[in-house]
RNA sequence: AGCCCCGUGGUGUAGUGGCAACAUUUUGGCCUUUGGAGCCAACGUCGGCGGUUCAAAUCCGCCCGGGGCUGCCA
């Protein structure tokens, strides 16, 4: 089952601590607080790990929070996405759902708290000009001239602010801080702003918006959340959340920043994912090529592979890019365990079998080996079969083991066949005339020769026609975002998708439902997909199989 | 340039004063009715310098390198 925690990271270090000096009376409470702005991807699946994993572990408890603070980029159907993509992920929030737009009373209550206790101040800079005065990395920023207004005003006007007074952008709260302070998040950082967009949650009742910053800790602390853990980002924004609610006085969640997953050979980042969906440049956020969740699901990546990957990536504050094939090699680890296995043939090759009668038999094959407990079941086995272009080669090289003219393999769970003949035409081999040994059935020879090879097959009329999508990496080059100047867009890989039509599949794949996995022997993963109807059946392959032989053939030279 | 964070095999992560470890990758081999899976083996690491100590990846100092921060985004 679970793995066992090989070593603890450095949240679940400070968690012990806590629990040691009862800090929070042995409670553990985290969130995971996603901004409804987007879909969630493997990064976040990291994250999803992280903050319901340690509930889980320590016996606490996990909020799923959105963090809709800003109507102008959140909608209703990236919430409905992130629901359903950490349900799926396997995880459990019970009855804790939340929006921070539920706080939006709370939060303005706290900030007339702050205004009336002198720390909070209504500023009527533009945004330009607020910039221009909060100074550089290297100088002090300078006050504005309405720092210093009364109490009194202050209030009355954050007030008039929020009964839609004043037009948008004309004014907002800030906190009155210190415009010399070395860490630029403390210069008086903006708490509201007048900003009139219809709330996918509250509507069009508020026309003012809490930043970030002064919400995040507030929401956190109304749920009496223990640990706040979030990306390493927001370690410059620390000092502001404990400034925030030490000024207010309330429960104070300690916030804890961990390094956010890079995968190689993609991006990793809502804005840029965006980009790809809104240009065309993919089919929408759960293109399989994607690393969003959905995109991953649609692929036919396993909820427990995701998770096992999660965990061994582990937990640290060094940034880090993981390689993709970690990712792949968790998936196939998992599905390899767990994915009923089928024949299926890509590039079909037409194969005669001359000394086979017209009949028809079937055989017995094995749903998967690792898991005796799925059982077997019957193929169709016939005169004419496809198998894999790839399987025959006319001028076999040397490491070169499966079919060749004269030579005999096994078909898998039937018989020895030995190839006769080669059909070609246009100097294209067509159709391989092959003969069979009716002894050994079951693809066994009684006298004890051995073959070099097992190959995989379907019968030719009893074989489903299927459209299968191939996916490659989506990016050409390791690190997009790390290849100066050049645009990331045009480090696409244009061989991400390869669509294959007319492959050739055993009857059994049509009781698979859309998202059902499966292994075709050989070839790889696939997963049946949503895109399928009745009469049009539509594979993805999740994955290819380790390849030796590809391995071998790329090692002597590139491929023809 | 100011502030904050981080440097352990190719990659990711342990090790926090006492033999540098695990996974993956790569390369060999074994096994095999999937050239799959599995098994065995090999390659390869503490950013640098100095200090403390019987002993330093670990503690201290300096340096070097990487990342983040100047939204009315989160």
């Amino acid at each position: 089952m679970a793995e066992p925690q090989a070593s603890k990271d450095f949240i679940r270090e400070i968690i012990d601590a806590d629990l040691a000096s009862n800090k929070y009376q042995g409670r553990v409470h985290t969130r995971f607080p996603p901004e409804p702005n987007g879909y969630l991807h493997i990064g976040h699946a990291k994250s999803i790990c992280l903050n319901f994993g340690i509930a889980e572990q320590y016996n606490g408890k996990c909020n799923l929070r959105f963090d809709d603070t800003n109507p102008a980029k959140e909608e209703e159907e990236y919430v409905q996405s992130i629901i359903t993509d950490v349900k799926w992920l396997g995880f459990d929030w019970q009855d804790r759902l939340f929006y921070a737009s539920d706080y939006f009373d709370q939060m303005y209550t706290y900030a007339e708290d702050l205004v009336k206790k002198g720390k909070a101040y209504v500023d009527d800079l533009t945004a330009d000009q607020i910039a221009e005065l909060r100074g550089t990395l290297t100088n002090p920023g300078t006050k504005s001239p309405y720092r210093d207004r009364s109490i009194d005003e202050n209030l009355s006007l954050f007030r008039r602010m929020k009964a839609g007074e004043f037009p948008d952008g004309s004014k907002v709260l800030r906190a009155k801080i210190d415009m010399n302070h070395p860490n630029l998040n403390m210069r008086d950082p903006v708490m509201y702003r007048i900003l009139r967009a219809t709330h996918h949650n509250t509507g069009d009742k508020w026309c003012i918006y809490p930043m970030y910053d002064w919400a995040h800790g507030l929401e956190d602390s109304i749920e009496h959340i223990t640990h706040s853990i979030c990306t390493l980002e927001f370690e410059n924004h620390r000092p502001l959340y404990d400034w925030f609610l030490d000024a207010l006085g309330v429960y104070h969640p300690q916030q804890i920043e961990f390094a956010r997953l890079n995968l190689t050979f993609t991006v990793m980042s809502k804005r840029l994912l965006l980009q790809l969906v809104n240009d065309g440049l993919v089919k929408g956020w759960d293109d399989p090529r994607l690393p969003t969740i959905s995109g991953m699901r649609r692929r036919g990546y396993s909820p427990s592979g995701i998770r096992t990957f999660a965990k061994r990536i582990g937990v640290a504050k060094v940034n880090s890019i993981v390689d993709f094939e970690f990712l792949e090699y968790c998936i196939r680890e998992d599905l390899n365990k767990t994915a009923p296995r089928y024949m299926g043939v890509l590039r079909p090759l037409k194969v005669t079998i001359e000394n086979y009668p017209e009949t028809k038999e079937e055989v017995d094959a094995v749903n998967n080996p690792e898991d005796p407990g799925m059982g077997s079941r019957r193929i169709p086995f016939s005169k004419t079969l496809y198998i894999e272009q790839d399987d025959f080669m006319e001028q076999p090289p040397p490491k070169f083991y499966r079919l060749a003219l004269g030579r005999e393999v096994r078909l898998r769970y039937a018989y020895f066949i030995t190839c006769r003949d080669v059909v070609k035409r246009d100097g294209k081999v067509v159709e391989l005339r092959c003969t069979y040994d009716p002894a050994t059935k079951g693809g066994y020879a009684p006298d004890g020769r051995k073959v070099k090879s097992t190959i995989h097959w379907v019968s030719a009329s009893d074989a489903v026609d299927a459209e299968v999508r191939l996916y490659n990496k989506l990016f050409t080059v390791r690190d997009p975002l790390d290849q100066k100047g050049a645009d990331y867009k045009t480090l696409l890989n244009p061989q991400s998708l390869e669509i294959l039509q007319q492959c050739k599949v055993e009857p059994a794949v049509k009781t698979c439902k859309p998202l059902d996995r499966f292994q075709f022997e050989r070839l790889g993963y696939f997963c049946v997909d949503t895109d399928t109807t009745p009469g049009h059946l539509v594979l993805n392959r999740t994955t290819e199989l380790r390849d030796t032989w590809g391995k071998i053939q790329s090692a002597a030279g590139p491929k023809p």
